[in-house]
RNA sequence: GCGGAGGGCCGGAUGGCCGCUUGUGGCAGGUGCAAGCCUGCUACGGGAGGAAAGUCCGGACUCCACAAGACAACGGUGCCGGGUAACGCCCGGCUGGGGUAACCCAAGGGAAAGCGCCACAGAAAACAAACCUCUCUGCGGGUCGUUUCGGCGGCCCAGAAGAGUAAGGGUGAAACGGUGGGGUAAGAGCCCACCGCGGGGCUGGCAACAGCACUGGCACGGCAAGCCCCACCGGGAGCAAUGCCAAAUAGGGACCGCGCGCGGGGCAGGUCGGCCAAGGUCGAUACCGCCCGCAGGCACGUCUUGGCCCGGCGGUCCGGGUUGGCAGCUAAAGGGGCGGUGGCAACACCGUCUUUAGAUGAAUGGUCAUCCAAGGGCAGGUUUCGGCCUGCUCUGGACAGAAUCCGGCUUAUAGGCCCUCCGCGCAU
RNA sequence: GCGGGUAUGGUGAAAAGGUAUCACGGCAGCUUCCCAAGCUUUAGUUACGAGUUCGAUUCUCGUUACCCGCU
């Protein structure tokens, strides 16, 4: 494999992030196709292995906790690589989400042709907590 | 050893950490009279393929239609025999073609049932002839030789006439049997031999077909993956089928039929009365009676009957709303191993053991380490200069993801393993 | 998942076994002082691969891409 280009913004050497988020928020999954329209409307960051959706949703939606979704259009490739390239993600989503996720918020995380399988596992989740970092940065400064 | 042919198998391994899904058991909580249901935690077990793919065939299953099957239409299949639940699949055989061979390919019913097509070129493209040439005979002309000057002979020409013409005719994918010989003025299956073709016959085979001798004397162009004919098969749709529950929306629209019954609303009309010659116009269309203190009840008559619309009931079609849950849902004509029987085989039968994903924004994984294939680089050794061995290091894992299930086909596929066979070379 | 359809110049379409055609557009040239219009010219593996046929855009089979319907 080449050797990967270096990533423009490298997590190993940014601090802890801030951890005042609550713990055990629960990560529920976004299944239906409103979710998804609403949640591509919102603020969004791309970065080199995936596309970050993020939309911090209104007070009378019943939902609760963080929500997140996942997806791979066919562009991604076959069968087999878009479900490697969602697995991958939804693991990534997994050990970033309850610690830099933010309660109330759905995420959709975008899988990208051959990056997403190929980008080291550290870097992926290093992509995926730059975007949060970006977003959650953006929106505050910006409230709607 | 090199090159090749056929068949079968595998489709990275082990471990650590963290997860997903499903089944069973346990615990806790919620709810409920209870059975139970829901949520969470936990233990143990299961959890992608040879093609899961393409959706090309065949079935199971469900609904719809028709029921008695058949015909027609449409679609499919097509050498013969067998296997199978069935097939367009598989096995065996036949025929033709390719290869030195092992073996491979295959399209394979019918063109003397009929219709249609065969561009360009070519004389002619389908039914047999015409056309051009060819040969001979005598006539005419030219020229050469010879001459006893009358002619004779050779060659050529075009012309007209007669006779023979099944051979030849640059083309074309395809041209009216082929090769050789005889024969003739020139030719011709005109005759002969071999080959091809046709015919009926005999033998072998269940059959496709093969072989044999006889005979005919050539009469039969190709295309049916063009229409068609023949034989056989097929009703249609598909698990997003289908059934149920919940929620939500609507209490719709069109048409047809029934009913006009109790009750109700409206319209026209009717009835009664007034005016009026008649059309018409104005008004009324409710109460009365009996029982009874009231509320209320009862019966009859008058109000006639009848019509239309709404409304009512039934049917068909359309429109609108919901995109939740449960069942279907995974054990079946199952698969695999071993042994036996029958069969050339496909396969069938018997015995025994073993195995068995059920997800639904869709699980079956993520990551790390070591090893194993594979490839590249460097260094050293060796060499029959093709390579081989050792060490270090780097890269790095083919095609591809179940979606109702099963039997096939087709397509994609890194690399590896095993068995059988053929040709060539060397050695013995 | 189940089921259906389409593929021809850049675009939209014809061609019904026998030389691939039409319109718009593109390039180049002529015309004009320049532009427009007009005229001339040019460019296709008929999606791809096999088969049937003398011959395939057409008939048959497979592959690929795109589109549509169904709770």
């Amino acid at each position: 494999m080449t050797p990967p280009e270096a990533p423009d913004h490298q997590t190993g050497t940014l601090p802890p992030a801030v951890l005042s988020c609550p713990k055990a928020a629960p990560l529920t999954v976004l299944k239906t196709r409103k979710d998804f329209l609403q949640a591509a409307r919102a603020e969004r960051q791309g970065t080199s292995s995936m596309m970050v959706q993020a939309r911090k949703r209104r007070d009378g939606e019943t939902a609760s906790g963080v929500r997140v979704g996942f997806t791979c259009s066919k562009k991604v490739g076959n069968a087999v690589a878009r479900n490697r390239a969602k697995r991958r993600l939804r693991e990534a989503a997994r050990a970033i989400l309850p610690q830099q996720g933010q309660d109330g918020w759905d995420y959709v995380l975008i899988g990208r042709a051959a990056v997403t399988d190929k980008r080291d596992f550290t870097a992926l989740k290093g992509d995926l907590a730059y975007a949060l970092r970006k977003l959650h940065g953006k929106s505050g400064s910006a409230p709607k």
